[in-house]
DNA sequence: CTGAAAGCGCTTACAG
DNA sequence: CTGAAAGCGCTTACAG
């Protein structure tokens, strides 16, 4: 057996405090970098360590001081790059603390987010970084918070009474509109998909007040398929038929490519017969010809603010719950261009 | 402090074992459905921890049975779509073995990546899968299994002398190479990028191998940058100048869209003036228009074979080392086309 | 099938 | 600044 292996030839930190003749608790305040212990005893036991091939062993360690330098990353969706761009930013502020991440992927069934949730919780995990998966019910953050588990919530949120950090989701939408409407645009559509949660929710809401507030039809709002290949196939949606729209607020930068594919299929010239703008602004949207307009999210810096949240909480557990709502910001590029009269709208009218 | 809130009203397996009127040794036994208890008594106990909300703790029994139902899985770079469809693999089937995954990223960085191998260790976690970063020595390899840390190697290798799971590059750079071939291209291009290892030498070997057996020149071999719209700039390097390509074999998607956008900027149009086939196929190439030719490599099958290999290897630690190398698979669509007389190359001779 | 006991490797008061 | 001792919550033989 391999864990017999292991086991037989661990040095421990007895072994260290014997031959550094000195005690265990002397050995394991220089691990713990204390300042009780004296510079020529610290490098003694550290020449020691090194000479024996000493590893800290993080768990039992953890077994006796209760905490395990481990947070818990539940997250609904590996594949969307705008989680991955979260993810590299938590990443970076919990390895800057010392700290690890697991990662573990509900795919937003709100049933193995709970399995998962408790899986975490027997690791003992520190705190939990949580993108609740669509339908997640306020009673499961109560729960957590009687588990004594700190949590943070991340783009989307189920309740106030705990810190959340996301993107102000409504500006986002203000900007796209007003930007659109600038241009000339008045039968703007939204093409959203995907479940519906809080972040959904605010997008909806925010499209349709940006459009009441400029005089607009804040009913234009369409819902089109997940895959990326059916929704290209459902861009005919916003050209054809009585309600044809000039200008799409997309959901997310998904949903752009995939209508811009589309439209591309439909032999329409984007940024010029029709404009386009998109959602998070990730790197595709760089990349993409034309040029994707986009309201940035900033996903990466939310993760890291997600993550401080999480290390302040930790550090002060009776803070009251906060929030970071990050304002998103517009990045005009070639997908959206001046109204021209309705080149496809009202072709017939004017052709 | 919460700790200790936590510490205070934790229920432990001597509460569920007094409460349910049996010895401890019994409860562990109900928790880890050992077939000896009776199932009454098994009834009994259950329904004490579900009443007591006992939470099981793996700290404390990783720290008696040595394994963490933990692993470690060290990435270069979480950004690229690839990676994370390689992640998702690993985490189906990690998370089937009632397992979980700590995620760390080496940013292609050795210094980085000891660092936080020697982290993982201290975590205790039961094995690793690696994709070794860039320069990444042989006897680091063999230093993890000096410490008897089970490991696989994906999609790049250092040493033979370890699991490895990844992709039979030569074979699907034989595949691009025949399939431009084939439509009649002979001045067909390589374009790399990032940081050298073995998947990179491995496609630049293949490809030079395929260009040779087909009589055509090897050394048509060119490095772009690595941010997508630099390499978008330099589309430039295969069109102009004296040694123009009809067909550029890339290195890998993310090139593939970079020199789309790159050659849509140069008004050349994809799929009739010049041909382009990607290297991964992933979900972008579906999308781009013209849809992208790509070689498929399956990072998510590669990714579940990894972990297939790691399970196995901890079942049976004195496994021989073995070798997963997936076959890839063209997918044909519309970018790559019938060389239609060099309209490009030699513009100037026919023009 | 069950109970009493030892021990995994550390940290934490508590004396000195 | 250091040493001896208890204990974190579990698992594992070993008797019964």
């Amino acid at each position: 057996m391999l864990s017999e292996g292991r086991k037989k030839n661990r040095v421990t930190l007895l072994d260290v405090a014997r031959h550094a003749s000195v005690s265990r608790a002397t050995a394991s305040l220089v691990i713990r970098k204390s300042p009780l212990v004296s510079t020529e005893t610290r490098a003694k036991v550290e020449a020691v360590m090194q000479e024996l091939g000493y590893v800290y062993n993080m768990g039992a360690a953890r077994l006796r001081a209760d905490r395990s330098l481990t947070i818990g990353v539940v997250i609904p969706n590996l594949v969307n790059p705008f989680f991955t761009e979260l993810l590299a930013g938590i990443d970076r502020v919990i390895d800057a603390a010392g700290m690890v991440v697991i990662l573990v992927n509900s795919g937003d069934l709100v049933a193995r987010q709970e399995t998962l949730l408790t899986r975490m919780r027997e690791h003992g995990v520190d705190g939990i970084i949580l993108c609740p998966a669509a339908e997640t019910e306020m009673s499961l953050v109560e729960k957590m918070v009687e588990w004594d588990l700190p949590l943070v919530q991340v783009l989307r949120r189920v309740t106030d009474d705990c810190d959340y950090a996301g993107v102000d989701y409504a500006f986002g939408m203000r900007q796209a509109v007003d930007h659109l409407a600038e241009l000339g645009h008045r039968d703007i559509a939204f093409a959203l998909h995907g479940p519906v949660h809080s972040a959904y929710q605010e997008r909806v809401d925010g499209f349709r007040d940006a459009m009441q507030a400029r005089g607009l039809d804040p009913e234009n709002v369409i819902r089109v398929p997940h895959q990326i290949a059916a929704i290209a196939e459902a861009a005919g949606l916003f050209t054809e038929g009585s309600r044809r729209s000039s200008a799409v607020v997309c959901f997310n930068d998904v949903v752009a490519l995939g209508l811009s594919a589309g439209l591309y299929d439909l032999g329409i010239s984007i940024g010029r017969d029709f404009s386009l703008v998109g959602f998070d602004d990730v790197a595709d949207a760089e990349a993409m010809r034309p040029r994707l307009t986009s309201v940035a999210t900033f996903p990466e810096a939310i993760g890291e603010g997600a993550a401080k949240l999480l290390l302040d909480r930790l550090a002060q557990p009776d803070l009251a719950p906060r929030k970071l709502v990050k304002a998103p910001q517009l990045h005009i590029r070639q997908s959206s261009a001046i109204w021209r009269g309705s080149s496809l709208g009202r072709q017939q009218e004017s052709g």
